[in-house]
DNA sequence: ACTATGGATCTTTTT
DNA sequence: GATCCATAGT
């Protein structure tokens, strides 16, 4: 293979990015301008010019990305391509670490802690430490301590200031660190961190990774943090040869602290930086692009991209207005029906949306019309409590410190060891400072009653009979033992109750997921395999293309293309969020974010909205987004609608005996109102003769024709 | 020790 | 409308 076989699928612009073999290159690349192409290609490129695979490493955003890139670099250079280091930041610094993991007290076995768990452990240290819960909620201390973590700010370094409470953070923040150390477990956060401070502290091993990575490949430049940059600039130290792929209009995480001064100050700690543009797009209609440029160039201080491309005009974007949320759903699956009657696939139909909690409606919907759906994401699939009750069995067995997992299963199923019993070995644990399970292994040595001694004793039997059985056993088989010998499922479910039987069936899939790493696997092990699930998200386990539509957050769906996507709860204060509209920067971001949303689109954009929304339980009252009225009008299938009137909008004798609709009762006369403001309510009569007072601030009726 | 129940509280996005 | 938590009853 030589240079013209790799090239000449390339335009000038991604050429060039490939050619340049050594040094720093910042490649800022659009929406859809052939980002993932161009890399591959790189690598290729790379390997052409006889740099070793071994030599290069490729960071992506999402373990399905390095494998859809190791597969696209499979194809044209072969088998060589294994050899090349490829994942996300935390699964490549997970891998290293515990290589190393002694250097910095930790065994090679330690467990990760999701969020939850790591939420809880500060739960448990609120509580002991008997904080007010009103200013101390746990997770703004969660958020606070990994904002520290992230910006290598030690306990001791937290500055007291004029809070009095910071300090109280700071010692939460320094038995939590204490805690995982002792746990022998990392959050997060720790994964990248702990690898920058091993670099910064053993030379010889910051030496070894610049040799074994001599040439560093970054993918979603945009979105990372100030830790990830410590450690890219670590790694990249020695040979420089440093190139990173990004768009400053998708950065979309500054919630997880992601810089965009990591891509505009790149060339200030890389000197002599060389920087490409790719603007021209591959994948959207003129009419998406036009669009979606158009909402974007509200945003101030862009790096400034104009993207271009050579397709078709294409459909214009369509509005969907429906009343209630209900509606809105409905409207979309009534679209996505004819949609899919005149031959579109239901695979290539995407719906996205702001947050998770929309996804309810949009699956009830679904059902009503039949049509096949896959929900991505929300609660994620090892997080479910049944999944997390087996996984700490295994985390246990790899790693005996894990206290945590230990207390989660010492009573699970319920064997009659309750609170107070866990408390006192707790204690009895604290005081001779050694793990749960040791102090269960020297029960003699503590003074407890006989029969909680007993219930402790049982539940150690069933803990080292497991751990025996599973020796040299696979994952999939490790997880029958535990099934069996806690008896889990009989003792926790039955198999009358929907739920349970829903239950049950995430344990199947469970075992399915290790009986499918079992396989894949060369040498499967249990360490392994819990490395790589509690760094998998529900995007990695979506399969593309099914014949189903796909549903999801707008987060998740970066990266990815559709031919039709529909963005739904277009109103202000979901999208944009109500969080994030008191500052411009804040807005900004949710702008990138519903950008990010539109160019997902190749051929249709629908966007949708309602007028109320469900909010806990009851009606809000919305307004159409402000980012779809930075829509160019002519390149919508129908002017906007004018805002429907609201009952509240309208002078009180111009409401008596009106017809309106109503969210749940349907067509409706309005009687009379009485009250104002908060408390006004309104007489309605129903279409079957029935009369009702309802609240106007929940009730919003629209009035036809206004 | 366990289960059922009601109350409070919350929802942004995710590795 | 879900989930987490404290409490009361078994």
């Amino acid at each position: 293979m030589n240079d013209s076989d790799i090239l000449r699928n390339l335009n000038e612009q991604q050429k060039a990015a490939c050619k340049i073999i050594e040094g720093p290159l910042l490649i800022l690349a659009g929406a859809g301008s052939g980002k993932t192409r161009t890399i591959t290609y790189r690598i290729a490129y790379l390997i052409a010019h006889d740099i070793s695979p071994e030599n290069i490493l490729a960071v992506t955003f999402t373990n399905k990305a390095a494998e859809e890139m190791k597969e696209r670099v499979y194809k044209i250079v072969g088998p060589v391509a294994n050899k090349i280091t490829m994942g996300t930041f935390h699964s490549i610094c997970s891998r290293i670490l515990r290589k190393h993991a002694e250097l910095i007290g930790y065994t090679k076995n330690f467990v990760i802690y999701d969020e939850k768990d790591a939420l809880n452990v500060i739960k448990k240290i609120i509580k002991e430490m008997d904080l007010p819960v009103e200013s101390f909620a746990p997770k703004k201390i969660r958020k606070i301590i990994s904002k520290y973590k992230r910006e290598f700010v030690k306990p001791n370094m937290v500055a007291g200031g004029y809070n009095p409470n910071t300090l109280k953070i700071a010692t939460v923040y320094d038995k939590y660190v204490k805690f995982l150390l002792r746990n022998n477990a990392m959050d997060f956060d720790d994964l990248i961190g702990k690898t920058v401070e091993l670099m910064s502290k053993y030379p010889e091993i910051k030496e070894f990774y610049n040799e074994k990575f001599r040439f560093i490949l970054v993918d979603e430049y945009q979105d990372t943090n100030r830790m990830q940059f410590e450690l890219i600039k670590l790694l990249g130290d020695k040979y420089k040869n440093v190139c990173v792929v990004g768009d400053d209009d998708q950065s979309i995480y500054s919630f997880r602290g992601a810089d965009i001064e990591n891509i505009l100050s790149f060339d200030k700690i890389f000197a002599n930086t060389k920087v490409i543009k790719l603007e021209k797009n591959y994948r959207s209609t003129k009419n998406i692009l036009k669009a979606a440029s158009n909402v974007i160039k509200n945003n101030m201080g862009r790096k400034g991209k104009t993207l271009y491309t050579d397709w078709k005009e294409g459909e214009k974007i369509e509005l969907i207005d429906g009343y209630s949320s209900m509606e809105e759903a409905n409207l979309v699956m009534d679209k996505i029906k004819s949609l899919i009657a005149r031959g579109t696939r239901a695979g290539d139909i995407a719906i996205l949306y702001r947050i998770n909690a929309l996804s309810r409606v949009f699956e009830v919907a679904a059902q009503k019309y039949r049509i096949p759906y896959v929900i991505v994401g929300g609660t994620r699939f090892f997080e479910r409590a049944e999944v997390k009750d087996i996984l700490a069995y295994l985390k246990t067995i790899v790693n005996p410190r894990d206290n945590v997992s230990l207390s989660r299963i010492i009573n699970t199923p319920p064997r009659g060891i309750g609170k107070k019993s866990l408390e006192l070995l707790e204690l009895e644990a604290a005081m001779k400072g050694v793990s749960l399970l040791e102090m269960l292994e020297n029960l003699e040595s503590i003074d407890l009653p006989s029969r909680t001694k007993e219930a402790f004793r049982k539940f150690y039997k069933i803990y080292s009979d497991i751990k025996r059985e599973s020796e040299g056993k696979g994952v999939k088989e490790i997880i029958e033992v535990v099934l069996d010998k806690t008896a889990y499922i009989e003792k926790m479910y039955n198999t009358t109750s929907p739920e349970d039987m829903s239950k049950i069936e995430n344990i199947d899939e469970l075992l399915n997921s290790a009986e499918e790493y079992d396989s894949l696997t060369e040498t499967p092990t249990l360490e392994e395999y819990l490395n790589q699930i509690s760094l998998f998200t529900d995007i990695d386990a979506w399969k593309e293309k099914g014949d189903r539509i796909n549903m999801m957050t707008v987060h998740s769906a970066k990266g990815l293309e559709f031919d039709t996507v529909f963005i739904v709860g277009a109103v202000d204060g979901l999208f944009p969020h109500i969080n994030n509209i008191d500052s411009d920067s804040k807005i900004e971001e949710e702008r990138r974010l519903f950008y990010v949303a539109m160019t997902r689109a190749k051929e249709k954009l629908f966007v949708s909205y309602s007028h109320t929304r469900d909010f806990r339980g009851s009606f809000m009252p919305s307004v159409v987004s402000r980012f779809i009225k930075e829509i160019p009008e002519e390149l919508l299938v129908e002017k906007r609608k004018p805002h429907v009137k609201t009952i509240n909008e309208l002078p009180a004798e111009n409401v008596s005996n009106k017809l309106a609709i109503h969210p749940v009762f349907g067509k409706i006369r309005i009687l009379k109102t009485v009250g104002e403001g908060e408390g006004k309510r309104a007489y309605i009569a129903l279409e079957n003769g029935e009369k009702k007072w309802v609240l106007v601030k929940y009730a919003r009726f629209k009035f036809p024709e206004e």
